[in-house]
DNA sequence: ATTCCTATTGACAACGTTGTCAGTAGAAAA
DNA sequence: TTTTCTACTGACAACGTTGTCAATAGGAAT
């Protein structure tokens, strides 16, 4: 039935096993191996082919050396000026686009950055990040991969060995805040990619990153809450095992001796994660038995539960209870009263952590820097007690 | 000086002009041509090297061929399970990951998506979009490149260009507002590119999209303004060559003729984008001789300026002006008073059109299919003159 | 005319995979 | 023992670039 593809003979051939599902033969008078080739000849040339242009296709056009075409295109200068202008029209002629993915397998540079971020709705924060970050990268021709990790350390591997496996040139991240291992960030250094903290960083691993002051923040808080008096001071802060909480806790705690004012534990509450049990931290403050005059609160929106749910008791805002929050939601300057809030430089933050993460990058810089962006307490009528004193 | 890597001749070696920077040589001896081996040697080994394990040093570990180690990590059958096993030990073992880069090269899929954008920090609606599109994303195993246009059809371009250079898969836009000319978007199509159009889709070009009902959104916003006993009914409408704009106020106008309601040109403005001239459109919809009774606005934003303008003319909200907006930003529900919009699927639009994307890209699917999506209508204190009618 | 040399072009090996097919040892069948 | 035949493994050509180096035509110098 089956005859030799070679000299076409019928009685020499006998089966040889199978490769996948397709049986083979073998020819004992060539003494050849072979499978029967494929009905469907050329389905590529159809339909597939052609999809895009490329370098050796503005060769054939051009009768030159496909060779020649990538120093042309590259601006090399020991083309021909006269060939590189063919060659320039005829890519333009042909729409052709260079294949980044071909170029990076060769160079070993992708002109690609990674960027990990916890959530992308929980506030406005980390789209004015992005919103930083997307500018300069833009400005400096990268390209990014997004990845959230939705606060879940087993997310985050995953993000980080993603963005391995697509060869990025370096990585922005801003950690869980159940992140505690940091194994699978350490990688990148084993692997020589750059990566920057961005507003979280943990505290096991040294590396470049880019934060607010949060200490300062903890400090000009409380500040600002004895400056109108407030005597019996609380705090709602953040997670504990992210350093921004306890910089800020600090501050607070720091502040409040340096003014002599005792510290009193049962003022300070912890939120676990965004809003998982910050309702409690809330009626935990307001119903204690001497509650108290002044509370510096790490979010803001949490800030906004704490005026809500002081106005529902009827605690006057900000005659008996002196709130400040943090971060300056947008929320936070329409609410009733407006609430005080600290913030820091979002947008810019994103641009800065990304003209450093290129920078080493580029420079295959070896050193950590760590930038520490300055604060700014914007005051509102929800911790001013004396209208005049607005400036 | 030279004498000839080949022979070792002095004698009979003369300059052969330059490569690049570099002098050659030529042996007359041995007709040959070359140039100077570069000093150092190996810079590669010390420390460039061995960034990543490959398929390669799997195989010569275990003294095999990279074609067999190829087949193992893939899970072809025809590999011998022990010899699979050991493969697939030596390469945790290793720590390989596999590079996508090349696997695109040969594969011609890179399973990355783009995404394009106009703006990440203009409301909550895009970050929500976003989160939506991620969700499907990771589930579904693929990585996305974000590009943000910033409303700039030049910037639009440079993205879609970007998007065809690093090979994505398919494509999820958004366009800009000044958007007119779609060529740039009809590349996909030429190069077998699918796409998607999110939320605004141009009226010149066929294709997927998933967006709002907004021929529904502006009669149920009419409709309940025509309820709450409102007879002069205002519209803001948004950029004029966005086809929800168009759709919107084709809503406003159908609901109005329906009830048998005059149009009045003077009370159709229209907003050119977000916030551009939209302080000139609250003031002359507040200015009119003969004002509004109702307004419905095509965004939240310009109808909480609206209110904002209102209050501080003394205009009381609602028995004199009703304002519904649209979008149900946070803000709308903390405002004073609280604003009544009409919202679509945010987080599940992305979803949507993710999975269409998805679908089209495996199934090659060429037809378009367009989504429409349900919207609905928050009732606030905005618009709702008798507070009895709280559901 | 002969030699030298320069400007330009071409050939080819990477890069790290996948997939096709050829080759082989040795078990099963004769 | 000889002849099938099967289960594996290996070689190698893609994929679209970049970069290194060899080759060549023909002008300049002798």
């Amino acid at each position: 039935m089956v005859e030799c593809i070679k000299c076409g003979e019928v009685g020499t051939i006998s089966k040889a096993g199978k490769v996948g599902k397709k049986q083979r033969y073998f020819c004992k008078h060539c003494k050849l191996h072979f499978t029967l080739p494929n009905k469907n000849i050329a389905p590529r040339s159809e339909l597939e082919k052609k999809q895009n242009v490329t370098i050796k296709d503005i060769a054939e056009a051009l009768q030159i050396s496909f060779s020649t075409v990538s120093k042309a295109l590259l601006g090399n200068p020991v083309v021909n000026p006269e060939t590189r202008k063919k060659v320039l029209d005829m890519a333009i002629k042909m729409n052709y686009q260079p294949n980044l993915i071909a170029k990076t397998l060769v160079k070993h540079t992708s002109n690609t950055i990674g960027i990990i971020i916890p959530s992308i709705i929980s506030s406005s924060f980390y789209p004015e990040v992005l919103q930083g970050i997307q500018e300069i990268l833009s400005e400096k021709k990268y390209t990014s991969i997004l990845c959230l990790s939705h606060e879940s350390y087993e997310n985050e591997i995953a993000n980080c060995n993603q963005l391995i496996n697509n060869r990025v040139d370096g990585v922005l991240i801003s950690i869980t805040s159940k992140t505690q291992d940091t194994s699978h960030i350490k990688q990148f250094e084993d692997k020589n990619i750059p990566f920057v903290f961005i507003n979280r960083a943990p505290e096991t691993l040294q590396g470049s990153s880019v934060t607010v002051d949060n200490y300062l923040a903890g400090c000009k808080a409380v500040e600002h809450l004895i400056e109108q008096g407030c005597t019996r001071i609380a705090h709602i802060a953040g997670p504990t095992n992210l350093a921004f909480s306890k910089e800020r806790l600090r501050g607070f705690c720091d502040t409040l001796i340096k003014h002599r004012m005792p510290i009193d534990m049962s003022l300070i509450v912890y939120n676990d994660l965004y809003t998982a049990n910050s309702k409690e931290c809330v009626a935990h403050l307001l119903n204690l038995s001497h509650p108290p005059d002044g509370v510096f609160v790490y979010s803001d929106f949490i800030g906004i539960e704490l005026i809500l749910a002081a106005k529902e008791k009827g605690i006057a805002i900000p005659t008996e209870l002196c709130v400040v929050g943090m971060g300056n939601n947008p929320v936070s300057s329409i609410i009733d009263p407006q609430l005080s809030t600290i913030t820091g430089p979002t947008v810019e933050m994103g641009k800065i952590a990304t003209e450093l993460l290129i920078e080493e990058i580029e420079t295959k810089n070896q050193k950590f820097s760590n930038r520490l962006l300055d604060v700014e307490l914007i005051v509102r009528k929800s911790s001013l007690r004396n209208e005049s004193e607005i400036k």
